[in-house]
RNA sequence: GUGGGAGUAGCUCAGCUGGUGGCAGCACCUGGUUGUGGCCCAGGAGGUCGUGGGUUCAAGUCCCAUCUCUCACCCCA
């Protein structure tokens, strides 16, 4: 701690060791996105500060308090996704290629708010998006995805969904809200009578106990949707039967963004604190085409890795263990044994096999420590008796057992007959590789 | 932005009403074993007690400020 230089509030370092639970997550859901058909994307982490304020909403609390923007050059750190995917379909044109487009992206958030358990200021996300289909089977498929996702990691995750409706209806069912509201007003909490003008749908999800009691006879967006958006929600409904993906219906559920339309859904976790939110998502079918693209529509989920990380943290059971660092170890005595064995670990690494040595001419009662401790399953002891007489002595880790190794041929052959070694011979016990 | 709790070794933490920083555990190094890991034993190394001020003969301990972590509000992945 030579250094008074500390990561700044709420961004933070993932070590080695947790760097594993993270390879695994994204590799698993690269695995499903593309069981599923999805391509891969990757975006710029910064866009033109209009961009997110023309998508999320000018009122919403990540437009007006959490962005971190450069006020001189008008760009701002990306704090959620859909957008910059959006705005990169829309700039390539990719809606010729195909009529819907099923893409993917992965990587960091920016979001300047206080840090908490489950909510950091760098944060990450897998991003999944479906461009250009209307049909609530697609709906459907979507949620089935995140949920077979989670179910793959071994998460228990509730899945919630509701309704928002769409221009046609949700202004007038905005309207009874307030109506109906206005009325309660005073047994409300301080923000939901804010809330009332800028955000009234907003109150429906207030954990305050006053407002749950009013909220609990307020309107539902159900009852208020147009005869197709009630058509589709039913439908959706119907497929997510149909696939078997449990979920229960949430009328109260309302999204921060304000692009919203139709489906919204949330899955949720009670192990994370007041963060119940593993990840959520939600139908927009008027965004392409307000951010100057084509008339589409689409719909969409993020999840938060952070949060699936602390989940799985959590989880009892057997823990991932990283791979092996070293598959085999050379123990080098000696000048010679040194600069032989050297040689022979990098002709291991060029035969793409993993070795290690150490060059610190150490004892080598420490040397087969770290070779234990690097995971590898065996070790040579190379030293200058070795060289002279020619053959290296063969340690199995596990088994203790050791025999002879010739060292008659050249290095590379040496190397070879090694590699064949590590590569085909069975663990002696049930190791996990 | 608001409020509660907390910062002592790489990690987890003792340290009472101020009086020399812990034979603490894990990890690390060395030795016990002339050249053989995991267990055991012995020894060793490792600290601006978050930072900056203040009170005091004396501050890890009390006071103020500040930074960070943490939990909650707000909001959200």
């Amino acid at each position: 701690m030579a250094l008074n230089i500390k990561a700044v509030q709420g961004f933070k370092d993932i070590l080695p060791d947790e760097v594993v639970l993270w390879q695994h997550v994204e590799q698993r859901a690269r695995d499903i996105f593309h069981r599923f058909g999805f391509g891969e994307i990757r975006l710029p982490i910064i866009e033109e500060t209009e961009l997110f304020a023309r998508s999320i909403g000018q009122t919403t609390d990540i437009v007006e308090k959490e962005m971190y923007t450069f006020v001189d050059k008008g760009l701002t750190l990306r704090p959620e996704a859909t957008a910059s995917l959006l705005r990169a379909f829309i700039e390539h044109g990719l809606h010729v290629l195909q009529p819907v487009q099923k893409l993917y992206t992965m990587g960091p958030m920016f979001r300047h708010e206080r840090p908490q358990k489950g909510r950091l200021r760098q944060f990450h996300q897998l991003d999944a998006e479906i461009i250009g289909a209307t049909e609530p089977a697609v709906d459907a498929e979507l949620m089935a995805m995140g949920n077979m996702l989670l179910a793959e990691l071994g998460l228990q995750a509730k899945l919630e969904i509701n309704s928002l409706g769409c221009p046609a209806c949700r202004p007038s069912f905005r309207e009874k809200l307030v109506t109906y509201l206005r009325r309660f007003a005073g047994e409300m909490c301080p923000d939901c009578q804010r809330r009332l003008e800028s955000n009234p749908l907003r109150s429906l999800d207030c954990k305050s106990q006053h407002c749950k009691k009013v909220v609990a006879g307020a309107p539902s967006i159900l009852d208020s949707l147009c005869p197709p958006c009630s058509d589709h929600f039913a439908r959706v409904r119907e497929g997510l039967e149909h696939l078997s993906v449990p979920y229960s219906v949430n009328h109260c559920m309302v999204r921060g963004l304000d692009y919203y339309t139709r489906t919204t859904f949330e899955f949720t976790t009670a192990s994370l604190g007041a963060q119940s939110a593993v990840g959520a998502g939600g139908r927009y079918d008027g965004l392409i085409a307000q951010l100057g693209g084509a008339s589409l529509p689409g719909i969409g989920f993020a999840l938060g890795v952070e949060r699936i990380i602390l989940l799985l943290q959590q989880q009892e059971g057997p823990r991932l263990t990283p791979a092996a660092q070293a598959e085999i170890f050379v123990a080098a005595l000696g000048e010679n044994g040194g600069r032989y064995s050297q040689l022979l670990v990098h002709l291991l690494r060029q035969g793409g096999v993993k070795a290690a040595m150490d060059y610190s001419g150490r004892s080598l009662k420490a040397q087969m420590k770290q070779a234990g401790r690097l995971g590898a399953r065996f070790a040579l002891i190379v030293g200058d008796n070795e060289l002279s007489r020619q053959s290296a002595v063969l340690r199995d880790m596990d088994s203790q057992s050791q025999e002879d190794f010739g060292l008659q041929d050249s290095p590379q052959s040496c190397a070879d007959r090694l590699r064949t070694l590590v590569t085909t011979r069975l663990p002696a016990s049930g190791r996990p590789a």
